[in-house]
DNA sequence: ACCTGAACACCGTTCAAGT
DNA sequence: ACCTGAACACCGTTCAAGT
């Protein structure tokens, strides 16, 4: 379906109109349908211009390059990580509590199951120099920030014990994260599997880490 | 540098001698030493059959596709985890004990870092349909297997409670899967922390897991 | 059976040129 | 500034043809 030089062109479609508004906004939002639809090795550069009636190379006008784009979409997604992770923990004036991390980390695993396509972007091989790019970098610095506090606060009410190791704490990702990996490359999706069952199993075991003892 | 068609071939290499040997397990090879060497994305079929000394469709006699040799890599990575598994966990006749239990969950991580590409094809996204290749689900199948042994054997000495939900097992695979995706993902390659500590960590709450209560 | 080159329909990226 | 098409050096895969 190639545009006939011969044909008239159609009055609401003028030959060089320039992109309505924000091009690297839509191209991010874009990359991350296709992503959603058909994984991340299914994006291309010239459909993502093609689907949003624009040139093969308008996109490097915003981006340098591929990576560049994916890093767009993965830092967009640790705001919204961010974002979620905060609302699950919720106003800084209530207590910490034990509810209060379990609902954070109920919002960890949610947020990689409901935008599984962010969260591989995020977590993936697929961007690679995290540090090259400040802003991806921001972004997830600012949504670990909201797990740093909200341990902080558990801390200061003596729930969490002090002087947690690194260590520690990376045993504690570490198992968020496999569980969160495992439900999106569907290794968890037996019919004989209850999803909040396993999600309940981990963060109890997270928890008991992180108790004093 | 392409081939001069007035140049005398060299003697050792006549015009269309085939393939010394074994073509497939020579593709499978170079394939891996590609993805080691630069990463699954950065694998081609035409480099691995050129570096093969081999035309780039050759490939096709032994492979239906990219996705058949990528699936043949992850078939001998299970082949290769198992036995790691296994030698791990010993000689059958050996009572069980925690210390096995902890050399199993030791090789485990350590399988993964030292195979990255191997245990990144097995569990990313680049194999999709597992059940189609009946070799691939077989070698997965034997290497969980190893898994299984050592806890019925464990829950035959009292030291695994027995009735273990698979919510609990899938939250003990997920702690071990997270720890090893972290650290080939690089993403626990700080000075500060120290890898055995790490792994120490999760073993013991993998294990708290496990015990009767 | 196993291997080959030519061909097809794609990629990411660069570049000179247009408004 | 922002967008464009043409061009370059790549891909995976198919196919008719060779031994």
């Amino acid at each position: 379906m190639r545009r006939d030089e011969a044909t008239r062109r159609p009055a609401r479609k003028p030959k060089h109109a320039y992109h309505h508004g924000d091009l690297r906004q839509a191209l991010v939002q874009q990359a991350l349908v296709t992503i959603q639809e058909h994984g991340v090795e299914a994006l291309t550069l010239r459909q993502t211009g093609e689907r949003l009636r624009v040139s093969r190379t308008a996109l490097y006008r915003h981006f340098a390059d591929k990576q560049a784009l994916l890093a767009a979409v993965a830092t967009e997604g640790f705001a919204l990580f961010e974002r979620a992770l905060a609302e699950a923990w919720g106003d800084a004036a209530v207590p910490a509590s034990r509810e209060r991390f379990y609902r954070v980390g109920r919002a960890y695993v949610d947020f990689a199951r409901r935008h599984p396509s962010h969260y591989r972007v995020m977590f993936g091989r697929f961007v690679d120099n995290v540090a090259a790019d400040p802003a991806l970098a921001g972004s997830a610095d600012r949504a670990f920030g909201v797990l740093v506090t909200a341990l902080e606060a558990l801390q200061g009410v003596g729930l969490v014990r002090r002087h947690a190791s690194p260590e520690l704490a990376v045993s504690v990702w570490a198992c968020t994260h496999g569980l969160a990996m495992l439900f999106i490359d569907g290794q968890l999706s037996r019919p004989d599997l209850d999803a909040e069952a396993m999600v309940l199993a981990t963060l109890d075991r997270v928890w008991d880490f992180l108790t004093p003892r």
